[in-house]
DNA sequence: TATGAATGAGTGTTCATTCAT
DNA sequence: TATGAATGAACACTCATTCAT
């Protein structure tokens, strides 16, 4: 996390001011299309100063990412330590992604959107923190259907549709007039686990043959 | 002074196979990334030929997200015609979309990740069709939810949450691994029905204060 | 010699035209310090226009000394088939060799003292182009002194201190002061071939014992 | 404010110390390629701190050239004090020379390669030098010459044809592969005062008539 | 003596776009 | 319909140098 060569508090607190606006940016642009003139002119440091502090754009955005990924993992680390029963563990993950989502939409929309701005080998790089997560997130809804005799899910289909609801969140989520990550939380974690209709779900299945088909 | 759309039959099907390669193009570099060369490289027509057919690098874009987006609409439209019972409508907009987004991933992708690279005026075109597409989802999944008595389910989120289960399929679909469209269908329509677990859902709910808390 | 792309009878002439003034101005400032805007400006094409004749700066002096050396020596090899005599080749070989130097001062600092400008793999091209040349000299002067009976000379020495008499010409030949390509000739042929002193050479041999020896 | 040329021996050792990796750097990479980066690194001086030694990079270049052109000079006025033979002075120039260059192969090419990277006023400084030098040079060519009677030797071509021969040295010596100094100083004292053939060179002269033009 | 932090000027290069033909 | 030739604007990045400490 701390830029190749400078040591000093100072040092460390301005880069960090850096990634925060440099995030911002990111996100309300994209990546390519943002210029580091832009970041120069948001953040006051010189075109030439900021290279002081990272090498280079891809590093920029590196840097951004990891930060992120590194904030999301340790908390949720911490928080999982003191908690066993296996729901309990899925709705704290799902709780602490969004409270981060919510928290810092732009470095979630440079997260969920610049994932492919990055090139080999920062790219791989990034890939295994989020396997990381992704691994770990698995095992606990795997614990979670482990407890229900006879379910036949598939644990990826799952959790990735999962990380769909939460990650396309930032495209829609708008503070003013949609819920808190506390109620979010319970709303993704309700249909998750229960869907949007209560009661047996045997009879509302449908099968192709009854649907129309398109045409080409 | 060529006209907006060209007109003659030939000219027509060049600029179709031009989006179709132009979609992948930005599929596989991002829109900002992609070069005009790049697509008259893919393409073999000049760079300067290309502007026959499109007057402008957002327009191009423009004129592949409104394809994309007609197409699922005539076809969602069409499809719906013959259907009235109102879960079947849910499973057929589900279905409709995923066989899309299955059947043209390139399209696909530049639908989901483009979506803010257009400027005004085409950004608000662009947007206004997409309106429309929800909004006919939306109706489509309150009148399920009129069927449920006692419900108390915010539709906004809910759909927003479906979309979101079905829009993140891009990110991490592999047609070798995974199901194709009619089984993906069924365990999207699954999740958001009836969730991961079955049974009733009333003693699995937990409550904020249960959990630990994130320290920032 | 033609760029990637144009092919044109008038495309090919502008090209020729820019590396011309291009080896002018890499002559005078040296290339790192010459900078495409100085071509720009010197050439009255843009900026961005030059880069339609030649993909990079490198490239540009690729051509710019390849072009030289070719002229080199297709004129070299084309003078020479009519003559057979050792000394007479020998003396071609020289006289073709500053002609094209008087001639072209500019591509020749270019050429002398650009050589390590390029970088892998165009470096390694034109260091094969002037093997070639070398190779060539060496037999020549071979044969010269394959014909004096007893003689122990170390050709590569040979043709290598001649080549450093002929090469550093550029770095003081002052056309107004100066003698021509033909003078200059005779009097660099006279020098190789019997030095600056007449008779015989035997008594004025030094040897290192009796000269002073320098401090460090 | 710190001195042009710092006092304490400490530093003048250390200022002699960055002159050496400077010149192998330049030597290596050119001048206006290498950057202060690169000394600073190689120093292991940091990149301010290399400018209390030397005011600006030209200047650095500078002291590199004039360090060097002081040590060849004052060892060849030392050694010449105790000769008095022409042709033993000429050969102790060359000798003095050449082994200068093969001991120093990197301020070597700063010198001979580097020349014209100085701007005014330094570059007159370091000219003026250099024509000392020359001049120097000259005049034991001249006394050399003047033991000869009737030779009709241009002085100025001929002592330029010298230089040229040493100079160029640096452009070829291998010293795993070629002469060294002592051995190499005699090739070319050989070459310059007799030549590559012995005996009578009235007989292989040729005139321009006789030899084939160029074309163009 | 020495350096971390900063900067203005400049670099080579790319890009979307144009226009005469 | 199509293209070769051209351009202005911008971009990421590097450089020699400075200055407070």
């Amino acid at each position: 996390m701390p830029p190749s060569l400078p040591i000093s508090r100072d040092s460390q607190s301005k880069l960090l001011h850096i990634l925060r606006l440099s995030a911002q940016i990111f996100a309300q642009r994209g990546f390519q299309r943002a210029s580091i003139r832009d970041i120069s002119r948001a953040t006051g440091v010189s075109l030439s100063g900021l290279y002081y502090y990272f090498e280079s754009k891809q590093k920029l955005l590196y840097l951004i990412q990891k930060n992120a990924f590194t904030s999301i993992l340790e908390s949720l680390t911490q928080r999982l330590q003191s908690l066993h029963e296996p729901q309990a563990r899925l709705h704290l993950l799902i709780q602490n992604h969004l409270e981060y989502f919510l928290a810092h939409p732009y470095e979630t929309r440079v997260l969920s959107h610049e994932e492919d701005a990055l090139d080999e080998p920062l790219r791989k790089e990034i890939a295994t923190i989020k396997r990381n997560y992704y691994n770990q997130a698995r095992e606990i809804l795997e614990q979670v259907v482990a407890e229900v005799p006879g379910s036949n899910l598939n644990p990826r289909l799952a959790i990735l549709t999962l990380f769909g609801m939460m990650n396309w969140v930032y495209q829609w989520h708008n503070p003013d007039l949609d819920p808190g990550a506390e109620e979010l939380t319970n709303v993704i974690v309700g249909i998750f686990l229960h869907g949007v209709l209560p009661g047996a779900p045997e009879d509302t299945e449908f099968h192709m043959a009854e649907l129309p088909a398109a045409d080409s």
